[in-house]
DNA sequence: CGTTTAACTCAACCAGCTTGAGTATTCAAG
DNA sequence: CTTGAATACTCAAGCTGGTTGAGTTAAACG
């Protein structure tokens, strides 16, 4: 969000510690279950460090034991997984009209989930049903407070002075405040701030398809169209948090050039079928349009597919991406018709011969997929260690 | 250039130390001249610990003192700086025909640089060439081969079966091979290998018009056109190298669907040339018709500018950069022209209202920027640790 | 059944950061 | 001019956390 001039930070002990951690951590998952010698080798620590860590973390509850594996020459593994309740990921997404939240355990599983209308969204309003939703979530799965590692929170963007104000997603009353921190101060945690397809990218590496990837991009179907993009499992969010803005890209349709969001999106797709006298509120009227095979759905399908090509085509070259992934507030059945009906281009980095996935995959997070996003941001946090591989 | 699973590193006393060391030649580097207890204040380290960093720097030669710098109550600071002969950057470029080289000290000053053509372009040759370019730039500066901090490789993507093979720029006999290893073994130097849009984006940061910017686009005219991200400091090159693509990228030019370079690069412009009559070899070349205000060649900028405009839009809204930085194998005239002409979206998410920095400006490191470039991927190593900024 | 292999533990060690006391130097106030 | 506050820096002891090397356990191999 905020701009440049960050400073990077030292590392004392304490910190070579943390991140250590969150090294085993991310190999335990990774792995599903391992020895620590597996772990040491991999990490390029001794044993002996990864043992203390694990000892640590079993006291802790992150980790616990998965039986030995036997079947080599010495002495048998003995394996660790991830303990699902060793702790929680908090998701909060505020939308002008509504909160939703979720609550997701050390393994992604969803344990709660709740929905508010919201009468209005100013700061205070909405702070207060976050908090409420949070003491909810706590008290119907019977979670500890302690447990909780930290609150994802997606809010509608752009934010700051960027040009595309008035998209009609943004919340009034938030412009000039620092929301991350009136939401830890509402809810006594760890906040990360992100946008709604930034989100749904880390709920399909968290739990869906996109696990074990660690490089992808996720294009987002929301009210208009966003990108979450994943290098090395980190965000790549700009200079100001705005990036993946590809729903403004200029696009030609019918020899104008238009806002590609302005031909795909659930926006545009609302206003044909509005022109063609077709009333279409939700996912669920989407989804018995398709399945009825409306023309006027169809139609708009068709009008979709060579801007929707042409945009996989630009982040594949840009991005070079493991694999593009759709997902959002778009029926499953309209987003895999598009995967069917794309024209992938063949001069792009992304056709490569040794290809083991398709080059586009829908998402399996559904229409929750902001919210549960929200939450992964954490425990992506507890799994990805500040370190970067130097080259 | 390899793919998705590298494990994330352990640290340990011995990385801590070294992962520290980056971070004060790297804010000493961006202060220009500064003191111990600013460097912990900002780091989060204690003076001692910053003390004894900078103790073993002088003692290695990579920092100097800068005298102290008095005004404030307490003690007068004694300041530091780079010692520019602290360290060396070698930088190669290779070409289909020709082999170039520079030296760059600590600061970013070019000590040398150097060029020869190429017979054949066999690995062999190359390699035995590239090894004759160190020997002589060490030869002719004086500087100590141990000085030499490592090599950084500019050499024609993109690799691996992308879909893109035969764009005219590959090296034959290059394909399944390790470069990085045969130039390690060649030169006895770390090696990093990068291309040449990627490692001209760190020559504008490490001593061009880019110094002081994390995050931003550089757009390099070569053959085709090629794009090098980056942000916080590092290259975003997605999963398999060659992110950045984006010549490659559709966009629509007198009705038809077309790729961006065929439009907006220097193969584009010597085509359009050459079927008025013209043929343009050089920069050389094209400085001069720009000059003369050549009809064909201001026909040429004419239909170039809308395609172009559009990547920028595409770029902007992607990645949210600082700022696009436009240079490579064009004349900067060339360049001026098209930052000019440019009409740059409104629906942009850099057209924000408290800009300080244009939207887009030319590079400064001229047509050595990429051999330049290669030499910086050595500095930037030096001074970025591998520890992110956690959020 | 001994040997080899591999995982793991224990205890001593070591690198590197932190802490707290102490010194040096400048500015400001009396 | 003297005193005190502020600030940078150093010294030495201490702490955290990873490393090392010897020793233990258990499975597989011959």
């Amino acid at each position: 969000m905020s701009a440049s001039h960050r400073q990077i930070p030292g590392v004392n002990a304490e910190r070579t510690r943390s991140h250590n951690r969150q090294m085993v951590l991310g190999s335990v998952r990774a792995a599903g279950a391992i020895g620590r010698a597996e772990i040491a080798r991999a990490s390029g620590l001794s044993t002996q460090a990864v043992s203390n860590i694990i000892a640590d973390m079993l006291a802790d509850g992150m980790l616990r034991e998965h039986g030995r594996r036997t079947g080599g020459r010495g002495l048998p593994v003995q394996q660790y997984a991830i303990n699902p309740s060793g702790g929680y990921g908090l998701g909060i997404e505020i939308r002008p009209n509504a909160v939703f939240s979720a609550l997701i355990d050390l393994t992604g599983t969803t344990k709660h989930s709740h929905r508010t209308e919201l009468t209005n969204n100013e700061p205070k309003t909405v702070l207060a049903e976050v908090a409420e939703h949070k003491f909810r979530a706590l008290q119907d799965t019977g979670v500890r407070e302690t447990s909780v590692l930290g609150a994802g929170v997606v809010m509608p963007g752009p934010f700051g002075a960027t040009g595309i104000q008035n998209s009609g997603s943004d919340l009034p009353g938030w412009q000039d405040i620092d929301p991350q921190g009136l939401l830890e101060g509402a809810l006594h945690l760890p906040v990360f701030v992100e946008n709604d397809a930034n989100a749904s990218a880390m709920a399909e590496r968290i739990s869906g398809v996109a696990q074990g990837l660690e490089t992808f991009a996720f294009l987002y179907f929301g009210q208009g169209l966003g990108l979450g993009l994943l290098q090395g499992g980190r965000l790549v969010s700009g200079a100001f948090g705005n990036a993946g803005e590809i729903g403004h890209i200029p696009v030609i349709a019918q020899g104008v050039p238009v806002a590609l969001e302005s031909c795909v999106s659930r926006l545009s797709v609302q206003a044909h079928l509005s022109a063609h006298g077709i009333d279409a509120r939700d996912m669920d009227d989407l989804s018995r349009l398709y399945a009825q095979s409306a023309p006027p759905l169809l139609e708009w399908l068709d009008t979709a597919v060579q801007p929707f090509s042409a945009a996989i085509g630009i982040i594949e070259n840009l991005f070079d991406p493991q694999v593009v992934i759709l997902g959002g507030a778009m029926p499953d059945a309209v987003l895999d018709h598009l995967i069917d009906a794309v024209r992938l281009p063949d001069r792009s980095v992304s056709n490569r011969a040794d290809r083991r996935q398709p080059r586009l995959m829908r998402g399996t997070s559904g229409r929750m997929t902001a919210t549960l996003g929200a939450a992964a941001l954490v425990l992506n946090q507890a799994f990805t260690p500040m370190i970067a591989a130097s080259r």
